[in-house]
DNA sequence: TGGGGTGATATTTTT
DNA sequence: TATCACCCCA
């Protein structure tokens, strides 16, 4: 890659803090992946003292990628290329002894942290479970500012919030009983150790001799702390990030970051790629238009020495369905007149919702798509099943993983059994499994019951051994064929295609773990192999469908980071883009980024589309256009499609005029 | 009284 | 597609 000046000047830079302001199609992971070769090749830093952090696993790999091309992979071998949580499990895993976490801790999931809140509620508050999730959202939020349960206790002045204060404090609590940390307290433990600990601190701080962020405007609170500790006094620190492309307010990354940087590291040079290699002028155009509406800490203005291409259309329809035949008309003749391929195509969208008419309209076009944000493989109940045995085996102190699994398949071990154990369990304060081996648990639950139970811990003291001797992957395997899991599934699917399905998904997951457990030569107890499981996801999936001719259907946050030559903005209508709770809330300007970020995916041409009624809660409404879209170059915008009255006749012959004019030029 | 079945309803999602 | 609320039946 042949870089311009200021890419150039980014990559050269080590003076001190460096903030590199990259527009939208600006080439910035270039920046990053060149000056990690430039670090190593011309500075001498040893590969292992560089650190290069992203937010998903997906943009760690595609980094590890460029620079292991770029640099060949002698060179490369040793960086630290990762998530904020894959670094902060790093940290964990070395120095957990001053944390006082045993070494085969558990990693909570979403669903795990919401199955124990649940437990905790209905023990605590009786049955309030439905409000987990606030409480949930409550909690990883303060440890996102790092907030620890006493601070919050003493910070929530209202009742709802002492009581979600509390309820933290308890679960924070249970997952200590447990041995295991969830999502955030990967974030959260580094930091608060980092903080307290000065000889640890120099250690990390010796270990990272140079520290790179990509998409730093979404970084939390948290995640600030972490890099601020890592960076120390060497100020060795390059920032990669956009504002304009903050679309994650909602889930705690702080934008103003960008701002606090300028505060915190008063040497800070910034400079902005402002050069745009992905869209056409007109679409530039466009989307600096639009953005100058927000207010900015740093001004930039892309531009591109590209043509101006095409004006952008905006298409009125008359809903949903309409709208969804609309597009995938005009995808199918644009197609055939410029002899393109389907996955030059995308459908952006506000809500996961809005897919399903676009996926039927498809479906009846004959034409291929793929939708992503669709369910995660670790969400398939079975995958999380195993998963649970995978954890108890490991961890059988993991009372999450063993109240999922402990009747699943059936053992007889009903819900009242279930109590009568945990009760003992908590006046005792030992796990569940610890209690199945105590003898006094004989006077507490029926002899049956209390067969049942000894005869499934046994079981699952059989498989840890194993897994301890043998090869891991193999106690899994052996495991799951000691259950009978696959007859299990079996005969408790709805179909026999289902139970295919689930059986498939079980070997996949085998096929995956022996996969890593191949690949990586310092991970290789179970231990850690679940542990990185739980924060990685299936590869395949994402490589298979970029590599089909598949339309491509996303929300328009999925689609971040991404790019299209052909793009349809679809929805752009008030109350969903902006959304009606962000206009509620009066945080329009997020709203006009989500916009800008769709704008700026397209390559060649840009199309919205915006229906004049909706079905709202049952009930058509009509609609207004969307704020955005006045925002935007008049004489840049070319309208089409229904005027402001419909005409149901008109319509439907217009639509006939355009299928014989497809099936004219099918031949 | 509780659980399962049915129908309506929809921000955005990663780790 | 998933969740949630509501209703009905046991």
């Amino acid at each position: 890659m042949k870089l311009n000046k200021k890419q150039l000047s980014a990559v050269r830079y080590l003076d001190g803090p460096l903030l590199v302001l990259a527009g939208a199609g600006s080439g910035k992971t270039g920046v990053i992946t060149n000056k990690i070769a430039y670090l190593i090749v011309e500075c001498g830093i040893s590969a292992k003292r560089i650190v290069a952090l992203t937010f998903t696993n997906k943009a760690a790999r595609e980094m590890k990628e460029r620079v292991s091309n770029q640099l060949g992979s002698k060179k490369a071998r040793g960086l630290h290329i990762s998530t904020f949580h894959t670094l902060g499990l790093k940290i964990i895993r070395q120095e957990l002894k001053q944390l006082s976490y045993k070494k085969n801790f558990s990693i909570f999931d979403s669903e795990d942290s919401r199955s124990v809140l649940t437990e905790i509620m209905k023990v605590e508050l009786g049955d309030e479970s439905g409000k987990a999730q606030e409480v949930q959202w409550a909690i990883s939020s303060w440890k996102g500012q790092l907030v620890s349960p006493e601070q919050a206790l003493s910070q929530s002045d209202d009742a709802q919030a002492q009581m979600a204060a509390q309820l933290y404090v308890r679960y924070q609590a249970v997952l200590r009983a447990y041995n295991a940390v969830d999502f955030d307290d990967l974030i959260y433990l580094p930091v608060e150790l980092l903080r307290s600990n000065l000889e640890v601190l120099e250690r990390w701080q010796n270990k990272v001799a140079y520290l790179l962020i990509d998409e730093y405007q979404d970084t939390n609170s948290s995640q600030y702390e972490l890099i601020k500790m890592l960076v120390g006094p060497r100020l060795a620190l390059t920032v990669v990030g956009d504002d304009d492309q903050s679309i994650y307010a909602w889930r705690g990354a702080r934008p103003e970051n960008m701002k606090h940087l300028n505060d915190d590291f008063p040497g800070l040079k910034v400079i902005k790629l402002e050069q745009n290699y992905r869209s056409s002028g007109a679409i530039l155009k466009a989307a600096n238009t639009i953005i100058a509406n927000n207010e900015h800490v740093f001004e930039k203005t892309l531009w591109s020495d590209r043509g101006f291409g095409e004006s952008l259309r905006v298409i009125r329809v008359k809903d949903e369905t309409h709208e969804a035949d609309t597009v995938a008309s005009e995808l199918m003749s644009h197609r055939f007149k410029h002899r393109t391929s389907y996955n030059e195509y995308a459908i952006l969208y506000r809500g996961n919702y809005q897919s399903r008419a676009f996926e039927k309209a498809l479906r009846e076009y004959n034409i291929p798509y793929h939708l992503s944000g669709g369910t995660s493989f670790f969400s398939y109940t079975e995958v999380k099943d195993l998963m649970a045995y995978v954890r108890l085996m490991v961890n059988n102190d993991d009372d999450a993983a063993f109240l999922r699994i402990v009747n699943t398949p059936r053992r007889d071990i009903g819900a009242s059994t279930i109590e009568k154990l945990a009760n003992y369990a908590s006046i005792r304060e030992i796990s569940l499994f610890a209690a199945c081996f105590e003898l006094g648990l004989e006077q507490h639950v029926s002899k049956r019951a209390l067969s049942s139970l000894q005869r499934f811990s046994q079981w699952v003291v059989e498989s840890s051994d194993r897994a301890l001797r043998s090869d891991p992957v193999d106690a899994v395997k052996e495991m799951i064929r000691s259950m009978d899991y696959e007859m299990w599934l079996r005969d408790n699917s709805a179909t026999e295609k289902a139970a295919e399905r689930k059986i498939n998904n079980v070997y996949e997951l085998t096929d995956w773990m022996q996969r890593i457990s191949d690949n990586s030569e310092a991970e290789k107890s179970l231990s850690d192999l679940v542990r990185h499981m739980v924060l990685m996801d299936i590869l395949e999936r994402n490589e298979e469908d970029s590599k089909g001719d598949h339309v491509q259907l996303m929300t328009l946050h999925a689609a971040k980071g991404l790019e299209f030559p052909y793009v349809f903005m679809v929805g752009m209508e008030e109350g969903l883009l902006p959304h009606r709770t962000s206009i509620a809330e009066g945080s329009i300007e997020e709203e006009r980024r989500l916009a800008y970020v769709g704008i700026t995916r397209a390559q060649k041409n840009l199309t919205f589309t915006l229906a004049s009624k909706r079905k709202q809660q049952g009930e058509w409404t009509a609609i207004e256009p969307s704020r955005f879209l006045s925002e935007l170059p008049e004489d840049n915008l070319m309208w089409e499609g229904l005027g402001v009255e419909v005409n149901p006749e008109q319509q439907q012959e217009k639509g006939q005029a355009h299928l014989a004019n497809l099936r004219d030029m099918l031949g």
